[in-house]
Order: structure tokens, then sequence, then C-alpha cells
DNA sequence: TCATTAAGTTAGCAATCGCTAACGTAATAA
DNA sequence: TTATTACGTTAGCGATTGCTAACTTAATGA
């Protein structure tokens, strides 16, 4: 499983959990990335048994991939926490370091990010709520 | 500049620091790559004006080459020592995701992991020296 | 009905970056 | 002196992952 594949997964996680029918051509717009791109990165996912697609083009998560998908979201919101309660930027660009750091991150380091967040809510227990997924990109106009 | 160009960047900076003469094998060993992939890549950082292979087959950092270097290192130290002492994971762990993460941290928020140090010294003066530089890599037999 | 649009797919290109095979050259050793 | 070894390089393979061009099919609408 490579990160482009995970990115894949957490965004349909994540447009499922926002909009509720998710096609490729929505990955695609969230991404900014074109639908041949999407629509071959779909179909090894299928072929690896994370998504399906439903005849109407819906894409669904098997429970492998929706195991996955948690899992990926679980780091993301967290290590967003943890780079805003520890460097105090702005949600933004927590967000876009998250976003690369959740692919790399060995398991025990993240257990102890989650315990230090445990240990010191007083660092992140005030932070206003995380930026939106992607908010970043939408400024974009091309890629 | 991509990541990858970045290690090997570092790993000359390091292998100069421990050894003095470095040579494109003694990178490849370090990194674990063969020697064709090496003597490209010092072929394209040599075509950015980043490294300088003189008539014996000695590497030097150019000028510029050696800022990138350093604030490299600078990333890689800082980080690994914030991973101990946020997360307590053993010097290997840590060093091994600083030196993913090293490669794709924003300038703020490594800003903001400096500051968090300088703030809490509490939190690691008392941690040993971290590991050395790809000491996890030692037992491997091949790649 | 017929044209347009939307969405997915196929085919094929390009960059990155690892690899092996094989070559040239210089130093080393028998 | 001749054979071996070390090291750099060239040529070319293959995976990943983005892209555009162009096709199919289904829905929309004049």
């Amino acid at each position: 499983m490579q990160e482009s594949g995970e990115d894949y997964i957490e965004t349909i996680y994540l447009l499922k959990k926002r909009k509720g029918l998710v096609r490729s051509v929505d990955v695609a717009q969230e991404l900014h990335f074109s639908r041949p791109s999407v629509s071959r990165a779909i179909g090894i996912l299928r072929d690896s048994g994370l998504v399906l697609m439903n005849s109407d083009g819906g894409l669904e998560l098997t429970e492998k991939g929706m195991l996955l998908a948690e899992s990926l979201y679980e780091k993301h919101t967290t290590l967003t926490r943890f780079l805003r309660a520890v460097t105090r930027v702005d949600s933004s660009i927590a967000e876009k370091d998250a976003c690369r750091i959740e692919h790399i991150i060995s398991p025990s380091t993240f257990e102890g990010v989650k315990q230090f967040l445990r240990e010191h809510p007083e660092l992140h227990e005030h932070l206003t709520d995380p930026a939106e997924y992607h908010s970043g990109d939408r400024q974009r106009t091309h890629r």
C-alpha cells in the first residue's frame, strides 16, 4: 500500500462522511487529480479489496477499506491536534503537515503522540476546531 | 528538489563529518543503494550545483549544497530530539521517523517545534544521546 | 429526435528512482 | 607481467503515479 492509495482511501471516507454518495469524479475534484488518474487508482484499490464500485458509479469502502480509512482518519485528526497544540501553527498548516506525516509515522511514535495528548490536555483543550480537510486547496485553479 | 536528493545530500554531509573522504561507493553502502543509483543521483546533484566530484572521486558539497545539508541536519537532529522528548520512543525509531518527517515538515511547523523544545527543556534534557544515523540498518544484509 | 453534457475508461506519455548487466580504468597482488 | 579487484559509468528495465487525448455510454434538454 502506497501513500497515494492511502490518500484515495481517506478521501473516499471523508467525502462519504461529508456528502453520502461518492463517485470517482468527486474524488478527482477533491484531490485536484484528473478523472483517469482516479479511475486507475480505484481499479487498483478494487483489486486490493479495499473499494467497491456499484452500478451507478457510487464508491463503497469494503470492511478492510473502512478499517484502513478509520485508522488513517484517526492519525490525521490526532496529528493535526498534536501539531496545533505543540507548535501553535494555523489549522491549515497543521492539517497539511499532518496529511503527510500520517503516511509515514511509525505505530509506536503515533502511540506516543496519543499518550502525550492524554497527559497534556492543557495544551490543546482550548484550541478551536481544526480546519476542514483540503481547505488549503480551495483557491487553487488548476493542477 | 526531491526527497531522495535531500537524502543523498544529507548522507554526504554526514559521512564527511564521520570519516572525511566521501566517495559514491560510501554513499551507496550507507544508504543500501546500488552504485549506479548513486552515480546517477550524484550526476543530478552536480547539475544542480549542490555537489562536486574531484578527480579522485571524492565528493564535496558546494556552498549551496552545504547550506541545504546543514538545514536538513538541523531538522534531523531537532526532530529526533523532539520525538524522543514527546513520545519516549527508542532513539532508533525516533531517528527513522525524523528522517522521513524532515523532508515534508513546513517551515512554520518546524519553527514551532524548536520553540516548543526551548520552552520545555524538562522534557528532554535528561535523555541520552540519540542513536547514530542509519543505525537501524546495520543488521540488514541486502537491499 | 438529436445534440450536448457528464462520467468512467482505455491507451499511451513522462518523471522519479530503485535495480541489474556490462564496460572502462586504475590500483593491487600473485 | 598478468590477473584481480574496486569504483565509477552507461544502458536499459520496471514500478509508481501524475497527465492528455479520445472513446463509450447514459442522462439531459432543445
